[in-house]
DNA sequence: TATGAATGAGAGTTCATTCAT
DNA sequence: TATGAATGAACTCTCATTCAT
């Protein structure tokens, strides 16, 4: 969650996204869906401003501009998830069993809303590239779980030593990266993250020794 | 290659990209450098035109619009991928070469074209969804070509007869994929390909009986 | 000093410019030190509410709108500009002596303050024929100064007769204009007002039989 | 004159005013007329298109923004007038007589072109402070030519000794500019340059020795 | 075939002003 | 009196596309 910034040019807005009657979850949830349904480019911020029921204007007394208002909205939800991630898996002690309920935590994430979902899988690549440089960090502190998952199980004797960490962390997110891809390009409304488990099976048997 | 196709309003121009000159030849890599720079939304038709050196007008007598230039140069593109992977393969006989194979050709294809692939890994998902419908089939095709391999090794009991051919081949593709995004973001220059065989062993081992 | 007038709307203030702990007055200050740095156009109600340290809203309590708040800066200057003029050249009895006063007078005022200066420079041509009809009364009263000493020094025979009053007037005023811009201008911050003398023997020679 | 500048942004259009069936020129005239209809800041830029007969973007072909229309407009006219005034002036050997027919030639410029003067008196002091810093150049220009005549009559023992060249050229230029912005908020339309002389009584009596 | 000047729809953003508190 | 969050009209500028030459 990311409070609006103070003023730069002149975000007069109470700090708390809590606050001022829930407006700024409003236009962040508005903004999720609409950049969904007809892409970040396309997509208007009178639409979103629509949606929101506020005024065009309402919008950057929250967010800085169009871009950031869509940085925001991918920035807080992997916040959240990286909140989750992170009190599970320390809870869990086997390297293997980390990375198995981490491919669950990301199907069931994006599989439970559509919306952020198609905007991640569609607008994350391009944000990476092309705006703002996107909290890059949160990219990392998910493939940190990763590749620290992978270390531990190789020094536990798991997983094979020879493995590049970079590499298997790699294999282990495009494979789900490409699960909620093809969920979200497909028309049947399946339940994502009941392909966890064939994912990890897959995955983890790659890895082990 | 792929000529440009008479559709409605049927273009003006040859349909020969060999000839005029080269010029359609000439748009077309300008396309893919300028767009891989700004990406395709920030990129201007004029700036295409620019790097060309042909004027804004000339390039709509060879493309319809802006969009028509982004999805022909990812399907010439892809066409000659699939060409030369179906040659490829038909004359390998074991599943696992064949996959291992594959990666090797996935990954020097966009390994030895840096600006294609950054045109494939960050615009080919947007256009998949908001764009006229990415000849999808040839990702498709792409998919069946593993998808034909994972059941050959199914039936040859070499592969676990469990794996789903779906869920398997997305694994596959999308470990691949992963390792293209990772490069093109990535700073130093390494070369591509040198991973494929680390990917092709994780995977493969994942699926193994 | 003017207090906010009751017009159509009838504002909701007491009229009492130094009641209400000053807020009028220091809206004023602010609204000359905004506009002069910035501009009138370029100024931002918000800028002057800042600079005052009120609320953006407390300003319409006061003012009818941004327009309002220039000219009534600019009238209440001008006002007590003339109030000190009108005594002091009734206690001078030459006609010449009149004028280099009122050199003095016009120099000083605006040379002691240089932010007034510059709204009065910059902004005040365009007042006068863009915004609401500015005062052009005050303008009239200065002018009619400067005319009524004229005449005067024509009837006592110590300015020549065949001078036209209008123009005569004009080239008092727009000498001292002109010094006047120049040291908005100017980067030096010299004394403004040295150069009154200067300029009060070159027009006054010109007037003389 | 000022041929549009080469690309920054992308000024396509060839690089002389003439060419292009007179549009430069047209736009040029059309701004003129309509900034000092309305005023710079509150006239559209798609009324000066309008006014021109021509679609918003194609001003910008010609002009970088709304902002160099101004200047542009302002500068041209500005070079013309000084090109003039120099060959005149040259040609007259009296120190006098160079300012008395350069206040002939002041008003005759402004006094023929209303609409020009208006822009001139209205937002020329605007640009001087807060515009993209308008050729201040042309102005030093012009006063460099008031400031070579009182030096050569003071050389020649004409003009007083002691006046200070600056203060001087300002009351000349003041007196003039003074007449213009009179004239121009005058309701009735007399002939400007008719004052000419009158001013250049005054002024050039008040340097004589 | 090729050009590039011209078009004009379109959208992000600003900011004066209001009004519920 | 005072506040400042909210409003929404307004406007500049961009750029894909066209078409006369």
């Amino acid at each position: 969650m990311r409070a609006p910034k103070a003023k730069h040019t002149r975000l007069k807005v109470a700090a708390r996204p809590g606050a001022a009657g829930g407006k700024y979850q409003r236009i962040l949830d508005a903004a999720v869906s609409v950049f969904a349904q007809k892409g970040f480019h396309a997509a208007r911020v009178s639409d979103v401003a629509d949606r929101a029921s506020v005024a065009d204007g309402t919008i950057y007394l929250y967010f800085r501009n169009k871009e950031e208002l869509l940085m925001t909205a991918i920035s807080s939800a992997f916040d959240a998830f990286m909140i989750q991630a992170h009190a599970e898996l320390d809870a869990i002690a086997s390297p293997s069993a980390k990375l198995r309920r981490l491919a669950h935590l990301h199907l069931e994430a994006l599989g439970s809303n559509r919306d952020l979902a198609v905007v991640f899988q569609m607008e994350l690549r391009q944000s990476a590239r092309f705006l703002t440089p996107f909290s890059h960090q949160q990219m990392v502190e998910y493939f940190n779980l990763v590749r620290a998952a992978i270390r531990e199980g190789q020094a536990q004797g798991v997983f094979r030593p020879q493995l590049r960490e970079k590499i298997t962390a790699n294999c282990f997110f495009g494979a789900l990266d490409e699960m909620v891809t093809s969920w979200v390009l497909d028309e049947t409304n399946y339940q994502l993250s009941d392909v966890a488990d064939s994912v990890a099976d897959i995955i983890l048997k790659g890895l082990e020794t």
